[in-house]
DNA sequence: TATGAATGAGGCTTCATTCAT
DNA sequence: GATGAATGAAGCCTCATTCAT
């Protein structure tokens, strides 16, 4: 009974993250009920309010992060280290709102059931930021709290360019340049067209 | 009775703005009507539509910064006028995600009611981008569609932080400073990686 | 100002006319200010409930039928006289409801206003209908109630049947058939097709 | 619960049915609730729409009328059945104008939902129709439309006259006998002119 | 007197949440 | 535990009517 339960909470959360990607999270909570293919009871039964639900899947992916983030507290190379934290929030933020929210959630708003995830994330992240300011691959004068509204910033802009996958791809470039210390090279980037 | 509607109207654009600011887009109509001092049907005598309430907002937010950019243009130094452009950005960036979504759908779902503010921010803006960057105060590999996708991203960015004027400022400048040149300082970065 | 005052309400009357007849009594009032060029509060100056509006339409089609019934009554056939405003019914009922509800209100409902047309109507069809009867046009067994109900189901029936003029004139020639005396030919109705 | 949601759409329908017949089908969807004695919710649940309720109810009409007409089919009297029929729409013509709309909706603008009762009422009428010429009870000359519309006429009419049951006996008896051939009694009639 | 802007009650519909089965 | 029917508050919008100009 205790599997059941497991796999239903999972599935549910799975069709919650597809369903307010897709629709918003002003999705019906009945449109992830049938996208889980079960009865909306148990949705509440699971989550026993909807911002609970939104809550959990903004902590999933909250949670995402933070294990890439610490993933990459291993790697060699802190600068290439660092920015790869950057991609992967690019690379998350597929469509809607959902990881803006979700990290803008975790920035500010954090509610309780969100602490653990956020704490997790903030940590690897200034840690693979001061190590990459120590390689000298990023400014000095950066710090935590800059870096977490502008990983928010970095995926709403994302999400935002999220139909021209180009666009996007030059956009984050830039953003992301701003934290690089001067003499970066500008060479690989592509003449902007048009 | 000219003149009453007139007032009407904008008491309700000013309305609108600041109940969509304050309670985000979802924020209802009838919230708005009471905050502007009028029935109900006012608001749909004036805007028929919801959306074309918001829709109005939104091109009274791009409007203000197509006039500032216009402004802009006449500016004597190329580079000062170009960052202080974003800098009204960031100024307007008050709360929620009113100006970003105005922004948003001037750059990419703009309706027919926001195409000509758009047209007007997207022109000055590029004419400014194109002054700055033969001035060598902007990166020449930079183009209109990632300026104004850029806008966005600082727009979203610079709500988030709305609560902390300081550490908006910080993460503005870094934004912001992707764009400069790589004359900044010195340093050993690496060529942005792919 | 008398005269602009009352070319105005008969502008209102057709328009309202008009405006039923294509919509149905739903219509909106400001529809029909639309449709007469006026503006909404004179609509309401000149008819200052809805209701009267709808009554004085009504009203103006059974006044209409009474007045073709007063000239049949000068006919020379009685016969061909009685049948002729059963034919001016089905002749009024082009479209939507507008007359049946008309003569519904004469025959049932009626408000104060239709009183007098309703009194002439039903005055001189009972006219029409004795003449009839004494010239063994129609049978005897029919009486006055019977008539204004009859017309009204006339009139619905070939409202129902607008869209289809032939199907009106059959159905409308079998309801009038029940009128006459034993002994009508059927010859001159077409076999039904299909 | 099946039996529940069951239960309660009966009850949906037939509030429904009373208070369009008694209010017009204007009447609000709160007052069918009120009167079924559920949520204004439940009434949606079953019935996504006010059309679609007010559909349902129609179609539970002209299948009552369809069942009656199949059952007569059997009879041995195929006049007698016929206007058996013709009776039962008299007797179903209770008030306002729920069959009239009914039949009409089966007659002419038969939705989707409507087809199959609509079916099933014409080819029992039309066979009722054919016997009775046949054993001679019925004039020749009319055809399955005619018969159709002129349901919709005799509800119509009945309708009217509904507050006084005598005279919608007498009104009935004079639309139906127009369907008769002509041996009902002695006169000397002109033929049905034109 | 004509105008049309303002009003707000009321209608349809959605959706988070509860609860009987 | 799961189900899905029931609930009703709340949202958007329409429209008859009033009233300032």
């Amino acid at each position: 009974m205790r599997a059941d339960a497991r796999r239903n909470r999972e599935r549910l959360l799975a069709a919650a993250e597809e369903v307010f990607a897709e629709l918003g999270t002003e999705a019906s909570t009945e449109e992830v009920a049938r996208r889980a293919g079960v009865g909306i009871g148990t949705v509440f039964r699971h989550f026993p309010t909807k911002e609970q639900l939104l809550e959990a899947v903004l902590v999933a992916r909250v949670a995402e992060l933070a294990d890439r983030a610490e993933q990459l507290t291993a790697a060699a190379d802190p600068g290439r280290a660092f920015f790869a934290l950057l991609d992967a929030v690019v690379a998350q933020a597929r469509s809607r709102q959902t990881l803006s929210e979700a990290l803008a959630a975790a920035g500010v708003d954090a509610t309780a059931a969100a602490a653990p995830a956020k704490a997790r994330l903030r940590a690897a992240a200034e840690q693979l930021l001061r190590a990459a300011q120590q390689a000298g691959a990023v400014r000095p004068d950066v710090g935590g709290d800059e870096l977490m509204a502008l990983m928010v910033g970095i995926a709403r802009t994302a999400e935002q360019t999220a139909h021209d996958p180009e666009l996007q791809a030059r956009v984050s470039r830039l953003l992301v340049d701003g934290l690089r210390p001067a003499q970066r090279g500008s060479g690989s980037a592509p003449a902007s067209p048009r």
